[in-house]
DNA sequence: CATATTATGTAGTGATCGATACAAAAACAA
DNA sequence: TTGTTTTTGTATCGATCACTACATAATATG
């Protein structure tokens, strides 16, 4: 049963494509249904028949983000011979994936988070989710490199990857203030500068 | 001439205390004016004739962050007898800073920005001037650490400036998420840990 | 053809936004 | 007292918010 009735005359890929931009440049409240009609081209009744409501359709663009834009950043660090080119590759990428288009800069989960504690907390904590993840990933990484060996036993895993996401979290601010791709890159460079005296590993010793 | 007329029947420091604490929490437009005359105790016209708008009424708010709770975490900068000490205490005092009360956590000078961009240009514009202020005040801090030989000539000020805003800005976006003083204190021991490996400075040479 | 089903555009819902008009109230000066 | 000045509370303003009722258009099915 293929399709009944009057056809659809937008795509709807397409369409949360540009929602989620519009998100992504705005955040949730910032963003009006009519910045997200106008960017989507279709009209409000549309919108809701297709994905039900603002806070939906954000849900998607927000699962959209972290499958596209979000993806490239964490995807490789499972995967990396070592949990410190894991984490370089992370900083770097970030620095790359930041800078790439003039209009979003920064990370979506990050930027859209912080005004709305209080209201919407269905999409606060949604977004605290993926952003603690990141985070959970890390440390399953740096847990994985002190059983490898790669880092010492007495690595205190979860501060480092703390660290880390933090670090890359405030990359999101510099980002939106217009930093360039050389100065989220030297960002990368300090942190890794200082990385092996901070992880007492035995290339430095 | 002291005063004439119907005497003011609230504080009107108090008043924009109540006001920077809304703010804080909410960040610029999800605190509604509703939210700001309750919890200042007074009428809208009131906020009107005493502070003028609701962006006035903000960037008086944003002074007087920056003038109590901010300060604390960079008056020290130019005082502090090495720029590694300096920075140890702007990370640390950071890290006590956000995690003192439940109610407004991280800085609010980070946190009120990102959803901004495009409406309110001048409010976000001031924010943004407040942030890289202190980037610009670490890196004359770090100047003055070369000129006086405490770091060697080769030291980029301005990425390691940079580098240590960005972990500053990313503890406002962990402690918005609940992270606790002993997390936020593990991230600054963290950056402190390499900090010597990454300045290449002669304590660890 | 007729009928069912789905999408579309127009137009509007009540609610809330930031901001005010207005008159009563409370202090001063003359 | 009488007038002047400033603040106060009430009751709103037009604009915009997220959202939807409704009739029409466009497809499928029978």
């Amino acid at each position: 049963m293929p399709q009944r009735g009057r056809p659809r005359r937008f795509d709807r890929e397409e369409a949360l494509r540009r929602a989620m931009e519009v998100f992504w440049n705005q955040g949730y409240d910032n963003a009006s249904l009519t910045d997200l009609t106008r960017a989507m081209g279709i009209n409000a009744p549309s919108l809701y028949a297709t994905f039900g409501s603002k806070e939906a359709l954000f849900q998607e663009a927000v699962k959209l983000y972290v499958r596209t834009e979000g993806s490239g950043i964490w995807e490789q660090v499972e995967t990396a011979p070592t949990a410190r080119a894991a984490i370089e590759q992370v900083l770097r990428i970030t620095a790359e994936a930041f800078t790439r288009g003039p209009s979003p800069r920064g990370c979506m989960i990050v930027l859209a988070a912080p005004q709305m504690q209080g209201a919407n907390a269905q999409v606060c904590d949604a977004l605290k989710a993926y952003r603690q993840a990141n985070g959970c990933l890390l440390e399953r990484r740096l847990k994985r490199a002190v059983e490898e060996g790669e880092l010492p036993a007495s690595t205190n895993c979860r501060a480092l990857a703390n660290y880390v996401v933090t670090l890359q979290h405030g990359m999101s601010i510099q980002a939106r203030d217009g930093a360039s791709r050389e100065t989220l890159m030297a960002i990368a460079d300090c942190a890794m500068a200082g990385w092996d005296a901070l992880t007492g590993s035995a290339q430095e010793a």
